[in-house]
DNA sequence: CGGAATCCTGCCTGATACTG
DNA sequence: CAGTATCAGGCAGGATTCCG
């Protein structure tokens, strides 16, 4: 672990973590969870324990580089966990952790809000470009 | 009109198989609020109607070009509101629509789940780095 | 003050090839 | 199957300048 600045360890012992300050790690990582990637394989791996490929195949449009790179900063972050069954082909399993569906449950929320204000939002557009177009 | 990306191309070819993400007009709208900026500033909005100026102050760290370029989506898409005072100089004030709202509680527990779990991230990451580095 | 327009760079993203 | 490695490009986004 790299070491940390006098600035750094000023502000980590200030106690209370503030998202809206651009140096602080909630902010940062406020800025990683607020990723679609991040999101639909939050939303996915709700349906319970997946394969990689099976994941690779419900978030229809992320490239295999993508998904990796996703699974693996939420393993990192404790989000999920990844199981190899050293088998022939091998098998690779991610699932949520207690942390991960801590998290869940606001991604969710998210998600179900997207699905019940699409109506409202495409009203708002088209109200809004039409008064543009003048 | 130009070429599609090669993510448009995979999720289309995917289209008819895959209800749950491919092609819902919520995945696009997911996308779009799975967006740093509209997270931050939704959040900031909370706070009330806010000008211009003390928007760019509480979202440390936002480039100009990216806080207007948020703050229009937002109002196309119906959530908030934009109110031009025609004084000298000009006064812009942004507020959440009654819309914008009921998704802003939803984006608050994002950055609050961000803030109360940073300690569980932070040594999440501490014990994964560790296990690397045999 | 609150932008719009412009230029420009970095890195994020995707394609391809290879591996255990 | 589940990745890693590498390379190319496109566009997100920052910096700067100008304007009502």
């Amino acid at each position: 672990m790299p070491t940390m600045t006098a600035a750094q360890r000023r502000a980590a012992e200030k106690a209370d973590y503030d998202a809206f300050l651009a140096q602080c790690p909630s902010r940062q990582l406020l800025d990683r969870l607020s990723d679609k990637w991040v999101t639909l394989a939050m939303v996915a791996l709700d349906a319970g324990p997946q394969r990689y490929s099976q994941l690779s195949r419900t978030i229809a449009g992320v490239s295999q580089k993508m998904l990796t790179q996703t699974l693996r900063t939420l393993e990192r972050d404790g989000l999920v966990t990844r199981t190899v069954t050293p088998s022939v082909p091998v098998t690779v399993t991610y699932e949520l952790t207690d942390l991960g569906r801590s998290l869940q449950g606001v991604v969710e929320l998210l998600k179900d809000w997207a699905e019940s204000h699409m109506d409202a939002v495409l009203s708002a557009r088209q109200e809004y470009d039409a008064a543009l177009a003048y």
